[in-house]
DNA sequence: GCACAATATTTCGTATACGTATAATCCGTA
DNA sequence: TACGGATTATACGTATACGAAATATTGTGC
């Protein structure tokens, strides 16, 4: 394996498109009129929006998150009024996470960023390849047995 | 574009695939015999065996990372005993980031364990297709007009 | 029914990252 | 040579992630 220089190293690769997708995702929310959107948030936002009144583990699984990240994250997400915890009737241990009413008024523009800085990032890149890195990385997370995938 | 499901999100396996590979890194580090390393030394570590005595900017700019950043990740690598900061002679801005000899020493293990996980990560992937993955980060770094790619 | 294991969530300490502001030093130019 | 702007590194507040431990509740086996 070429481990010689940083560039070689696919993890390097990987960390760094990472902050560069999160920078730019924060920089197009706060310029989009959904300022109080952080990328962090995007993983519970496609969740709820598919199946709102989720778990707070259900969805540190679908998020691939420890539960103890997603107190955190839920907590700003309630402070910035997209999200509130409820209490479970049939079960007092469980919170589910509601949407609130800005919750879901956000979904469009959120979803309409993230397209345009994907295609942004992805810019001159042929679908074709972007399929085969996609198929690469769930290969990758199926490997180590993760769910959710 | 397809952003229906979360796995459909480039966005979201690459930061998956980071924190995974970050854990698996992690694990084997602290289970040979290099324990002091952490995932978050391996830029300035690479860095500095290819060239000792970099400056802080410079690091900051082979990594990728905002030079605060590297303030506080080598706060952790001296304490941690694997570089020390020393003055340089003819600009005293600057200080000059050298290997102590821990951090020449642990070169040969702590590649070991990178090319180990990394081999296990993207265990029964073609090397062609890790190849043009790798390809298509670098273009994504090329296309962001980021430096050192 | 009751002790005990399992489950759900949070708390706490730490690591890793950013952006803005600050301090110290260097350099070009008047 | 003195001054103003550039450069280098750090400090500080915040966001995002983990793991271990604590808390509350539920479920299970006897």
């Amino acid at each position: 394996m070429m481990l010689n220089t940083l560039k070689e190293c696919p993890y390097y690769l990987i960390s760094r498109v990472g902050l560069l997708v999160t920078a730019a995702l924060k920089k197009e929310f706060a310029s989009s009129g959904v300022g109080q959107v952080k990328p962090a948030y995007l993983c519970v936002l496609m969740s709820l929006w598919q199946a709102d009144g989720l778990k707070v583990i259900e969805l540190s699984k679908k998020a691939g998150l420890e539960p103890s990240t997603m107190t955190g994250l839920l907590d700003r997400m309630e402070r910035d009024d997209l999200v509130a915890r409820t209490a479970d009737l049939t079960d007092r241990r469980v919170l589910r996470i509601n949407l609130t009413k800005t919750g879901r008024q956000v979904r469009d523009p959120v979803l309409k960023v993230v397209e345009r800085v994907i295609t942004e990032v992805f810019d001159g890149i042929p679908q074709e390849d972007i399929s085969q890195t996609k198929n690469l990385l769930r290969h990758v997370l199926t490997n180590a047995h993760e769910e959710n995938i």
